[in-house]
Formats: C-alpha cells, structure tokens, sequence
RNA sequence: CGGGGUAUAGCGCAGUUUGGUAGCGCGCCUGCCUUGGGAGCAGGAGGCCGCAGGUUCGAAUCCUGCUACCCCGACCA
C-alpha cells in the first residue's frame, strides 16, 4: 500500500490525555483514536496488527481442536440470574433495557451464553471434548479506565470454553490450552511467563494460570525462581513464615506510652525496636462483619487471600469512625489485646512472634512483651501476607526474584461451577447423566498490542515484533524529483508486493526527516531507503528498526535479502 | 465511589484574576523554494471558547446547574 493514501495520522505532539508508553505511541503514530473513557477506535495500522495477533490465536485454537464460533454481545439478564452472576457482577457490567423494560447486558464474558449453547446441543459424551471459541468485542465498566488499551472498557478478547466428561479429560484441554498460549506468545514475538493466579471474580475449583507479557510498566507483580520453573502472581505466590530471631525468652506484657506514635515506623523509631518485632493490626471490614486482621510489621497484608479465606464478595480497610467504635481508639493504637467480640485472623508468621509489639486500643499507648496465644486468643492462622523478593522459593529453596507483567491471558480449570448452576449435563457411558467439566482460557487481544509495544519501544518510537508489525518493510524514496530514485522505489515496491512481503511505500511529497521520523515512530521493522547518492553505486540502505543496524544491499540482490531477514525473523520465534 | 484538575481550531497551549466579541506554535490548503533525520518565504482555510440557564448595554472571562474527560485514591494502623 501507498503511504500517501493510507490513514496513518501521526502526531508530532502527545496528546495530553495519554499517560502510559503504548497509549500515548499508537496515539502519536496514527493506530487508535479515542471515542469515549475506555473505548477506541481502531485505524488501519491498529486494524492489521489485531489481525496478525488473531491470526496466530486461531491457528493454535484450530490446532488443539478449538472450533470457532461467534456469541452475541447482547445477553439477557436471565442467563446471567441463573449462574448467580447478575448479582455478583455489580457495576463492572453494562446493563440495558430494552423497549419492553426486559434486562440485558453487554457481555464482560460469555460462560452463560456459551454453556446454554452447550446444555442445549450436545447431549452424549461421545461428542467431547468440545472446544468452542471467539474472538470478539467484551464489555466491563471498569471503575476506571486507564492506561489506554491496557484497561478499556470495550476490548478484543479471545476466549475459548473447553467441556469435558470428568476433571481427567478437563485437565487434559487444560494443559492444551496452556500449550497454545506458550506457542501464541512465542510466535507474537513477546517474552512473557506463566505464573500461577488467583482464580478471583471468575472462580473455578481447579488451577489457574495468568499469562504475563514482561514489562517494566506492568501492573502486575510477579515472583520467579531463577533455577527450578515456578513463578506465580504476588497475589497469589505462597508465603512461608519465616522466622526472624527475636528474643526467644518470654517476658511479660508491659503497657508503655508511645505518644504520636501511629505508625510502624514512629513506633519501631521510638521503642527502639525493628518492625518484625510489631504486630500490625488492621481492622477489616468483609462484607459486612468487621475482622481484626494480623501480620507481622515489616509484612504487608494481601487482600486477595484474605479475601480467599472469608469467600467473600468485598474486602475494605475499615473506617476510621468503624475503628473508634470497636477498639475505643485512633487507628494508630489497635491491637489484639481485649478483642474479644471479633473474630481474630492473623498471617501464619505472627504467633512465631515472641515479645512484640502491638497497639494497646488506648490513645498514646501500645504494649510491649506480648505473646500471641498467651496475651490474646487467635480464632484463624493462615498465610495472609504478600510474597517479597528473596524469599525462598515454596519449591526448591532459592531466593525468588521480582518482575513486571501485563497480564495478557489466563487459563482457568472451571471443574463444575457453572456447569451445575446452568444444569449442563450429557448422558456416559452407563447411560447416567453426568455434569459437564469446563475449563476457560482468555487471551486479551487487544491488551496484547499494547504489551507488545510496552515491552518494545524507544525514543523514537514503536519497534514491533516481526509477527505483529502492520507491515514489515516500508520504502523511503529520498526525493522524488530524482526519477531514478522514484522509478527504483517502485520497482522494487511492485517486486516485493509479487512475493507477498508485507510492504508501504513512503510516497508523500515530504522530505526525507518527516519520512523517517514517521518510520521510526510508526515502527515498521524494516526500512529501505533509496537515495541518489547510494543509487548511483548500486545500492540501497536497509535499516532495522529494532536494532539501528543499517545495510547497504545491491539493488538487484534487495528483494532476497529483506525475504530472508523477513523470514529469519518470523522463525526465529517459531512462525 | 471519594478527592483534585481540565474543557478555547485536528494536536499542544495562552487569554479568564481586572467583562469590550479570540490568539500562539505545530499540523492543514495554495504558490515559490528545498530534498538523507520533523527546512524556509508568502498567502490562506479552519472556532456555538463543553452544554444549559442567569447577571450585564456587552460574557471565553462573573454566577448557578449539568455533562464529558484526565489524574490521584479507594492498600497497611
């Protein structure tokens, strides 16, 4: 295609309202366009880019056996009720009416729609596995749509629904699906890493997966070992108490003043002590019941096991009026010590604890010598807090390292849940009805895009994969008043179109550094540039966007040479 | 949902305090000129100053209400 016709408006400002890399570069370089919070319009260069990424998804879908299909956007609240999930959902779905006052929404993910197809359509074991899949627009209100594509609230999803006979022949599309989505973000040309997740809104009884593209501007912690193979999300990363040697006599409570004194720090500061000698205690309200929640000072609690532990639907700090009312004193001065009409959790570290140090529930007061057990009563020890880098890794030891990750699929081993609330059941081999096992794997599409450029960029600009470039070579003729120079562009333009290279020809009337510039920033891996003065030795220069190495490649001997570097490069991460 | 901010040309912004009918840079159009990293000169197009009320002889500017968008927070006692 021609430059000069094709809709690629670049930018040479940022627009102001784009904060993070990917937005603000497929903002400047022409790929997407705003139309409300959270909802883009995507041109021709964002267009091509979703295609190749869609492309390499069906493939490896259609390879284990996925059969795809296309569910509506529009789903009645009916469904919805069944599962349970019209509730649960909350605002994080849009929800419309119809003329007739009947409910519906707009689906933030298809389980519902895709499981009544099933219960209704399949009705004897004989007929599964059955892989079913989409890849199409999915709605979730977020409470606040952020960082461009990375969190919109219209987005391009891939998700396939796996139904099984039994929880074996579920954990085998389980690992499939795992085995696909290794080979899609390899082929995407992104470095990434599975890690074990939480299975949070979507539940689920078997494991889970979440599939992270590395990225320093990720929004998700993760944990790894550098020798053995596990990594798993912070949030959900196994934590074993580890004991710090404190003085290992017991002695006795003693109640010391500790004026302004609020905050771990203050207190470690003024008592003279280290925060792993503090029991930090937060009041919690879940759902609607108040909890006293208890770590150690130097740990930080992780709401999402927390959450785990109650089953419960909302997890928030207290307020400080709450607070005032059960322990009779400002935040800073809580602790455990009398508590007796609330139930008492505390992360499996704290009753390790001997001589600590917590808030004594009186202004200006905590208590020194406690034991847990001794000075108060424990109702529930689990692992409450989040993982922190070097601690040993929950399978061989070693010190764990930290990373980034924008989380660009997720796996999920369903068993039963929705199976059973939807009553989706097929007749076995002993003629018995049996309940169906299911299994969800979601790719974000489009969030894919936008990790592929957090995770590839420069100054200058966008610097695509191979695999997911708009196009893999653009020409720049340098002047088109030199008829050499336009007559050897379009030669070779129309010699590379014959070999179905992915190829633009920069044919605007502009001088070459607004070419360049463009190039750059629109970030096409390859880059021919056709001047006089190279011209007249014969040559061409051939630039890659990704490293700055620059070519200079006989006229007659270009078309091979970018066919070879075109396909090394798309080999290279198994195309 | 809580707090803060913004809304003026396609993009980035000034003008608002002190009311007098809109400006700068980039981009866009025409011409000349230029041609290996966002050139130069000349001419030009483009704005219901977010929306709706109000005050005033007169409102981008003051007042009221609304809407949209952005940022921070909703995590540590």
């Amino acid at each position: 295609m021609r430059v000069s016709q094709l809709l690629i408006p670049t930018l040479r400002e940022t627009p102001a309202e784009a904060e993070v890399i990917s937005h603000q570069l497929m903002y400047r370089a022409g790929f997407i366009r705003k139309t409300a919070a959270g909802v883009y319009t995507y041109l021709p260069l964002a267009h091509r880019v979703i295609q190749k990424i869609s492309r390499i998804v069906r493939e490896e879908m259609d390879a284990k056996g996925g059969q795809e299909i296309m569910l509506p956007i529009i789903q009645p609240a009916e469904l919805w009720q069944e599962s349970g999930r019209w509730a649960v959902y909350g605002d994080e779905m849009f929800r419309l009416k119809d003329r007739h006052q009947r409910e519906f929404c707009l689906g933030p993910t298809h389980e519902e729609v895709v499981t009544d197809l099933v219960r209704g359509e399949v009705r004897s074991y004989k007929q599964l596995p059955l892989l079913l899949y989409q890849i199409q627009n999915k709605y979730r209100d977020e409470r606040r749509p952020r960082f461009g594509l990375m969190r919109g609230r219209e987005f391009i999803m891939k998700d396939l629904y796996s139904f099984d006979r039994d929880a074996a022949n579920c954990k085998q599309s389980y690992a499939k699906m795992y085995d696909a989505y290794q080979r899609i973000f390899s082929r995407c040309g992104l470095s990434f890493r599975p890690v074990e997740a939480d299975a949070g809104a979507i539940g689920g009884t078997g494991g889970t997966h979440e599939f992270m593209v590395l990225a320093d501007s990720g929004e998700a912690g993760i944990v790894y070992c550098p020798q053995c193979d596990y990594a798993a999300n912070v949030e959900k990363a196994e934590c074993k108490p580890q004991v710090k040697a404190i003085d290992a006599t017991p002695s006795a409570k003693e109640l010391v003043a500790t004026p302004g004194a609020k905050t771990i720090e203050a207190v470690t500061k003024f008592l003279h002590t280290e925060p792993e000698c503090l029991i930090k205690t937060l009041i919690y309200r879940i759902d609607a019941k108040l909890v006293v929640v208890l770590v150690r000072g130097d740990r930080e609690v992780n709401e999402i096991k927390l959450n785990n532990v109650f089953g419960a639907m909302t997890v928030e700090l207290a307020s400080a009026q709450e607070v005032n009312q059960l322990c009779k004193c400002e935040t800073g001065y809580v602790g455990p010590v009398g508590l007796t009409e609330v139930e008492i959790v505390a992360d499996a570290e704290v009753p390790l604890m001997v001589n600590a140090v917590c808030g004594a529930n009186d202004n200006g007061y905590h208590f020194k010598g406690i034991k847990p057990g001794r000075d108060f009563t424990i109702n529930q020890v689990v692992d409450l807090r989040t993982i922190e880098a070097g601690e040993p890794c929950p399978k061989c030891g070693e010190p764990l390292a930290t990373a980034r990750g924008i989380e660009v699929g997720q796996v999920f081993n369903l068993g039963t849940t929705y199976s059973e609330k939807l009553n989706a059941k097929v007749l076995g081999e002993n003629g018995k009805e049996q309940t169906l096992y299911m299994g969800c794997y979601g790719i974000g599409v489009t969030r894919t895009m936008a990790a592929a450029i957090e995770q590839n960029y420069d100054q200058d600009g966008i610097k695509w994969p191979m695999p997911l470039a708009p196009f893999q070579v653009v020409i720049v003729p340098v002047n088109l008043k030199e008829q050499a120079v336009v007559d050897a562009a379009e030669k070779l333009y129309a010699e590379l179109l014959k070999q179905r290279v992915e190829v633009l020809i920069d044919d605007r009337d502009e001088r070459p550094g607004v070419k360049f510039k463009d190039a750059d920033l629109v970030g096409y891996p390859l880059r021919v540039t056709i001047g006089a003065k190279t011209l007249q030795d014969g040559n061409v220069e051939v630039k890659f966007r990704a490293t700055g190495q620059v070519e200079f490649v006989p006229v007659e001997a270009v078309v091979d040479f970018l066919q070879v570097q075109i396909a090394a490069q798309l080999a290279s991460c198994g195309n």
